[in-house]
DNA sequence: GATGAATGAGACTTCATTCAT
DNA sequence: AATGAATGAAGTCTCATTCAT
């Protein structure tokens, strides 16, 4: 009944979709800027364009989104991961050279490290929510701990601690960096990352 | 005036001196637990043991009695770090060992970490109270990196970046570590950030 | 139409009229366990294993479904009472057995009289509902009233209260003993009851 | 400083005393006329003339609320019933009296009645509300009961139930009546109970 | 100096109901 | 006939803050 080339009215689902998404992305923001505590649904709700109700019919609870968000973020930053470290024939130059590109992606969007930090101090405080959290931070920090003992071998050298140790401090670094950015200020996040990289690498035998 | 023997009744003075110290380190315990805006002023009013109205008469809000926790967070930290480094005519060895302590330190407290994060967080989100904030992190870390600066110096060796930005950094590292910390995990914090310190020097020229 | 030995598909109306038993019967129990007011659409449809939008396609609004079971107790309680009272040539040792088999329906279903009970309390707030609450209340205390006559007729005795005033009263214990109801407890309503009219009979010239 | 003739201003506490009396006080009224669950504690702040924090600063919750209002019925049934049995050495017709009058009061205040069916509605729904209402409950019906006891025992003749039981029948006779009263019908309720407990006499040998 | 009752705004959440699908 | 996403009002409760005592 409808030309296919006209803009199409939504079906349920794909409205259904579009009001998550929404109410997502705005959560996203609020919890970044006001943190998980200062951002309240009904802001979020407004925001994004919908009632209150509409939240609740969309997730069951503020802490239920905010896991909808966790899911987001690790899923995501596999990804990121994964398409850096594509090729798996490579020349310890090349992954250095790879690595510099992925650290630099981390000064882009400050409010993505923001999003970490949330997640993270929320699941110090919410036992329901640790259990998740840590299940997607264990798995994430593996993933880059294995990337960083693959460097290593390829180098010929021993790392200087465990590699997942040492995936921990940079994502606690790469964190704490987030912590520090003001708005006025020219993040160098991503170099930073790489001068403490190549520093562990001068120090290993 | 009194007599020496018996239990001296507290002056005025040093009764409200004893009431405000109390309220502090209350204010401190709960932040760091439950965050800035998940305590409450009557929470930390009823664990110190006193009424609303008593913080009310100590402090004039909230953020007030942040900006007392964030003075006393400055002064112990600039304490710490001038016992660590009093001796001035020092060789490097002794530096790093020194630095090596004083890494460590970092290690026995994690409430300190976490209080500086809360600091950071609302100076992220009021204007107010980060141009406080400003003044002592600025500082702080000039300290630090004078610090870092003449180390390399005695090395003989120039630092892979700004002595500051390196201050920043090993900050970064100590608050993003911070807040990976749960109880049940031994914390590699003070050992870690002395393992990238040696990183930075190996690959320093 | 459908072949006999197939379970045969519902027709429109059977699958509508079954919607509707199960909404009845659903809103019954939630009614009876968490009153009216604490007994939301949602879970009504819910438990019924249909959508909210099920329940409006049935009924107008929560009041109307309240309504139907009003209707619907009224008919079953005037179905109940004319089987006991059946055959009007009766001496008045069978009316007395058969009013205790009456009175021992009573303590079968709790949930019976406390539907009742929420009836009445619903009818006290609700003018709509009072009106037709009331036209069934009335007919069936005159009728229960009309039994106590004719009782006490057969008798030979004059009733100490009006039949309806009686018949009012007898309800209200009924229903009042249904609100002592626990679980715990064997319950004495019917006994009790049988007692009560006992002593009247005793009592009555 | 202020005559002592002059409205004295209220000292602190007969303040916040007279607070929890009026919110105490509208909570009754509208506990019975909208129920437990319909009655909001906003309303029950604004009809008293406070905010809805003078009512938490002074209860702890809804329930909690409730449960003052069910210690204070308890209290005042347990006053009424001793002030009508007061002179212990009594004639049965003195007693017969005395409890005709006891009845009588039943009728003035129909909200009365209407407060413990909300209490025993809600004790049937709140586990917690439930234990306190079971003590509260037990006492009154085995008091109620020894004056039953005691009014046959003078008779000379045996009771046809159990006493508490009686007393369970008769406060359950006075709940049912009050739900079924309205505004526009003269309520009979002491003159049935008294028809009734006449018919137990009278039937028991 | 300290109290704590009271305020008013705002938190999270549930509800009866509507309406496009 | 039935769905269920969305609404807007209302629910219970907590908060930082004030002020008479």
């Amino acid at each position: 009944m409808s030309p296919p080339t006209a803009r199409r009215r939504l079906t349920r689902e794909e409205s259904r979709a579009q009001t998550r998404e929404r109410l997502i992305d705005t959560a996203q923001h609020l919890f970044v800027s006001n943190g998980y505590g200062g951002a309240s649904i009904r802001d979020i709700a407004d925001k994004a364009g919908y009632s209150q109700g509409a939240f609740y019919s969309n997730f069951s609870s503020k802490e239920d989104i905010l896991l909808e968000l966790l899911r987001r973020h690790m899923e995501a930053e596999a990804v990121q991961l994964s398409t850096v470290m594509g090729n798996d024939a490579q020349q310890p130059e090349q992954m250095l050279a790879e690595l510099e590109a992925w650290a630099s992606t981390l000064n882009q969007d400050a409010d993505w490290c923001m999003l970490s930090i949330e997640l993270q101090l929320h699941a110090n405080r919410s036992p329901t929510f640790a259990a998740e959290y840590q299940k997607v931070w264990d798995r994430h920090r593996s993933e880059i701990g294995g990337v960083i003992g693959l460097l290593f071998e390829k180098l010929g050298r021993s790392p200087p601690a465990a590699p997942d140790e040492l995936a921990a401090a940079f994502m606690a670094l790469s964190h704490g960096l987030a912590l520090q950015r003001t708005t006025d200020r020219m993040d160098p996040s991503g170099r930073l990352i790489m001068v403490f990289l190549r520093g562990l690498i001068a120090s290993a035998k």
